[in-house]
DNA sequence: CCGTAATGACTACGGATGTAATCGTATCGT
DNA sequence: ACGATACGATTACATCCGTAGTCATTACGG
């Protein structure tokens, strides 16, 4: 279950977080055009992402929709969670802070965050 | 220069950012036992990392003492970027939102990151 | 019915990665 | 001086990844 998503694959998933079922050629033409793949590309990262069960397909007619098995939650989750862990020992401050540092922040999310511990600690 | 750094080059680059310069046999005595690696394996990402610049060695003796090129803290800010660049839209409170939301910030995470975001509001 | 286009399956292939073995040489102990 | 040893350099090799081409089959237009 507990599947790598690479790069290009990962590209696919957004798209299929979006929005789905989706045919391959559906998935084609919403891949950013930053990423210029041929259809053929896109097959191949959905058939790699089926073999990892990462997604499904049910059969529509002679061609396939695809759906996603995994939760971008989850997903977005467990990413954040390794690079928490692997930089910042697993301490959320520290990469707050790092982050906040870099001048990353707008009042805006300043007091996004805040109003966020504020709900924590009630 | 914006060479990439992968998984097990990263826990070579974890030893040297603790302690440098070291000989490649001290590096391969400071990688964390979990990587159940030879010597050959530590000697061999030195190797790697020596090419695409990430280090630099100079000889003691007949052997190397190899040291960072790249500091922690810039390797860090980028992997941080990344994610939050891939997963959040480039915004810092979703991220929070969630880590914070998947996972008990201690109490003293929350002053911790309060401090943090009066000082910058200062 | 027949050629053509669409579609999924299979194959390809260079580069990165993880993990090492082997080779050549310099050194150290005896 | 000689064999064992320690090192770096070179080579190896399976797997994954990015990117796609080719093949077989099926449906559709004429």
């Amino acid at each position: 279950m507990a599947e790598r998503i690479s790069d290009a694959e990962h590209a696919v998933m957004e798209v299929l977080w979006d929005e789905s079922p989706l045919t391959a050629q559906d998935v084609a033409e919403r891949i950013p055009d930053t990423r210029d793949w041929s259809a053929n590309t896109v097959k191949t990262l959905l058939g790699r992402l089926l073999a990892k069960s990462i997604i499904a397909h049910e059969a529509e007619g002679r061609r396939y929709l695809y759906r996603p098995l995994v939760k971008r939650e989850d997903y977005v989750a467990g990413e954040s969670r390794k690079l928490m862990d692997r930089l910042f020992g697993g301490r959320l401050s520290p990469l707050v802070a790092h982050l906040a540092d870099r001048d990353a922040l707008t009042a805006q999310d300043i007091a996004e965050i805040e109003a966020l511990l504020k709900e924590l600690k009630a």
